[in-house]
DNA sequence: TGGGTGCAAGATGTATACAGTAGACGCGAT
DNA sequence: ATCGCGTCTACTGTATACATCTTGCACCCA
């Protein structure tokens, strides 16, 4: 399918949202700034109408805000907010953990994990890490992260997941290509992926609580990942997101 | 000002939005149906637009499902999800303990919670308890987990407690009524106001675990209920929300 | 009789016109 | 000079018309 095609197969609402998205995240409009219904329609090209959803949908997605007297505006956040986010994140991942382990997985639910897991340790294996190897971390760390989130099969948690990460500097894989400069970076990684093999272990043994306990240590380590790379002022241009940060000290 | 004046007060779209709500909640929409948008402009009176972004809301809000090739349908829930979603409300409220202890809140701040804690303890000292009484329960419970929520200081937090709060069969007060036909109603009343009590305490020693663990208990007894009442089968039409149930035993 | 195809009805996605309202700017009066 | 009022502009809220797509039913062919 050619790239038109593509583009036409998808709503001018979903469209519409990717463009404005891409304007938050990129920082070309800026925290407090009021979007216009008709502004964002010069931006997308698209008409009032899937504009409007549009908005209100990014407004659920945390990244708008909208104001008492109509209309939105671009939502900003505190470095705690960012924190809290990334705690939040990792409590409810915890929950899920314990979850799996209470209720018990199957075997062979616990296959494409193990398997996830193998892949990553073949990444994180080269010393030093490439750049490209960077970038396949992020895809199987996402990758790893949803298969654990599928094992609570608990449709109402995982929603909840689902929406925490769309933040995009609460996802689990937010700040990894930030880290990618850092000189902490593979010991960071393979901590990181020592917390994988523990929680799945404990999921494999029914210990709810060290799965719990695990899960959210695991999401500190995205929290200090940001806290490295905002105090070395390293790449910041690696973390789009920041963007979003109120009274930033960009 | 008169009812008429408060109706044209709020737009179209908040009309409409509460309009469907009722109606799913009320069972009159059953679980799995399809909503057609020209349904629903027949049921509120209101253009397809505002209809339209309620549809869009109520979907985020977990009421309704989107189908893939458009439209929506409502949506249904297990007794399993049900009970997911309390153990997801207390984990939150847990943190959101967790953190008001941690970070310390002063003396100030837990002046109106204590307040509240003694007005609740005028309610449940009565013995048996007033119809009347337990409708205020439902109020004052409400107004003690919110000035909680809000200790956290953790905005993120708090969007997603009242988020997951909005669930109809999820809130901190979704089975304190049908509670009241219960013989061990007063017994379980007590208990959820020493959590209250521990609580506060514990946030005041700055205690984060105990707080934490106080809070996911506190939300255990809401399940409890539901367990109750589903086996009683005693006053179902106190709890509205399980009209959303799949293969209900209603 | 069963399966496939085509048509029709009704649904959603989109664009645009219109109405109502909030906010800003300027002008006048004190 | 400052405060208040009025007007004007531009935005959001709403309704509706049009286009596209999905789906269900009926008919025809094998």
């Amino acid at each position: 399918m050619s790239e038109r095609d593509a583009e036409r197969s998808v709503s001018q609402t979903v469209r519409a949202q990717l463009a404005l998205r891409d304007m938050i995240l990129s920082g070309r409009l800026r925290p407090g700034e009021r979007i216009s219904e008709l502004q964002a329609v010069d931006i997308t090209g698209v008409s009032r109408t899937p504009v409007r959803l549009a908005l209100v949908r990014l407004e659920d997605e945390g990244l708008l805000q909208a104001i008492p007297s109509g209309g939105f505006m671009v939502k900003a956040f505190t470095e705690r907010d960012i924190l809290d986010s990334i705690e939040l994140r990792g409590t409810l991942e915890g929950l899920a953990a314990r979850f799996a382990a209470e209720r018990g997985v199957n075997a062979r639910s616990l296959e494409p994990l193990k398997e996830c897991l193998g892949d990553i340790d073949q990444l994180v294996r080269q010393d030093p890490i490439s750049v490209e190897a960077f970038s396949a971390y992020v895809t199987m760390n996402a990758r790893f992260h949803a298969l654990l989130n599928e094992l609570s099969a608990s449709a109402p948690l995982i929603r909840e997941i689902d929406r925490v990460s769309a933040l995009p500097f609460a996802s689990p894989s937010a700040f990894v290509m930030a880290q990618s400069a850092l000189p902490e970076a593979h010991q960071i990684l393979l901590i990181g992926q020592d917390h994988h093999r523990i929680v799945v272990d404990a999921i494999e043994n029914r210990e709810g609580a060290r799965a719990e306990a695990v899960m959210r240590e695991h999401s500190r380590l995205a929290a200090r990942n940001l806290r490295l790379a905002i105090r070395n002022r390293t790449h910041l241009e690696l973390m789009p997101a920041l963007a979003l940060l109120k009274s930033s000290a960009e």
